[in-house]
DNA sequence: TCATGCTATGAAACTCGTTGCATATCAACC
DNA sequence: GGTTGATATGCAACGAGTTTCATAGCATGA
């Protein structure tokens, strides 16, 4: 019991490293958090109205100007609890779900049309890939400019960001090879 | 409308590659497509159940000795319709998640011991990926021993190992940077 | 004044996939 | 004869996450 649960505890991470609204998690879904867990805002407003009535976040209500209000969410005493109980459990495997790869294998069985429709997809699928890791060098220089000079907490984030990095480099140097594979075939 | 749907359509590209049964089916998952697209049996089952109902396979019973009857299908042309027309479709962007990055920030947020459960948990993890490399590794030396003569659907699986083999060397890199971070905290 | 767009939150319906359970055949072994 | 284990299929209940829709305040510009 107790389950994975999941988006809880990335949740539980990012409000410790920052309190916010839903609204403001949703945005470093988007970004940052967004690197190794997807949330939509529907999912966290959701979670968080969960974990609020467990008592694993205390929310308070803020009045803003020039902007509708907000309820700006900080990890209480047991939602700590929980983030160290779960992060002393094993790391579950990850269920991977490359729809790319299912659709490479599935030319096979495609005609000369589609198989020159994959190749365009690849290359725009690629293009995508390039971009997102232009933007994690430059949050890198931004972010840690100074890699000797951080905190235990910026390092940890660090060493995250490069996993992204050398994901994103690794997905490159192989979208070429299945290219390459595609045109030669 | 008619989504993403995910496990249809790898199911289709292995039963294209090879007619099977949802046993047969649900070992595949266990091994090669579960590389990169993972499935319990229920599942399979229950996709095949409604596949069937689509007109996208057909199924023959097989009586067989010393075991169990088998339920056994093929793709029908509806289906390879479906596939081709899938195959046209925009990769959808993947969804990450990425459990072990949650728990690394997490880490910055508890107390000694449970980084040094992090880091038994982290060494624990690396073996199962280097064990996975292995066994991707064995597996191409058996299936393409001679790259330089295969068919195209040979080549596109190979392709795709490639994929899983540099993904995993990635990641074993990777995990290395995790420890030494952790021990340098 | 109207449209657009960002901030901000949420409900309802649905789909996908998991977990736990149930069943059955047959081989091998003790 | 009874247990274990592989083969083989399936249901029911649940949980996680997506999609669609709804609401609302306020700013900016046409």
């Amino acid at each position: 019991m107790m389950a994975d649960v999941a988006l809880e505890h990335a949740i539980l991470v990012s409000l410790l490293e920052q309190p916010g609204s839903g609204y403001e998690l949703a945005r470093r879904f988007d970004r940052s958090i967004g690197r190794f867990w997807t949330a939509t805002h529907q999912q966290i407003y959701k979670v968080l109205r969960r974990m609020e009535a467990d008592g694993w976040v205390t929310a308070e209500e803020i009045g803003q100007d020039g902007r509708p209000d907000k309820r700006c969410y900080t990890v209480a005493e047991p939602g700590r609890d929980a983030l160290t109980g779960w992060l002393r459990e094993p790391v579950q495997p990850e269920t991977v779900r490359h729809e790319l790869a299912v659709k490479i294998r599935g030319a096979a069985f495609d005609d000369a049309a589609g198989r020159a429709a994959l190749i365009t997809e690849v290359e725009r699928y690629r293009a995508d890939h390039e971009t997102t890791l232009r933007r994690y060098l430059t949050g890198e220089q931004r972010d840690f400019p100074d890699p000797a000079d951080l905190d235990a907490g910026q390092r940890l984030q660090h060493v995250v960001l490069r996993g992204g990095i050398e994901y994103e480099r690794m997905v490159l140097a192989w979208l070429d090879d299945v290219l390459h594979t595609l045109h030669d075939l």
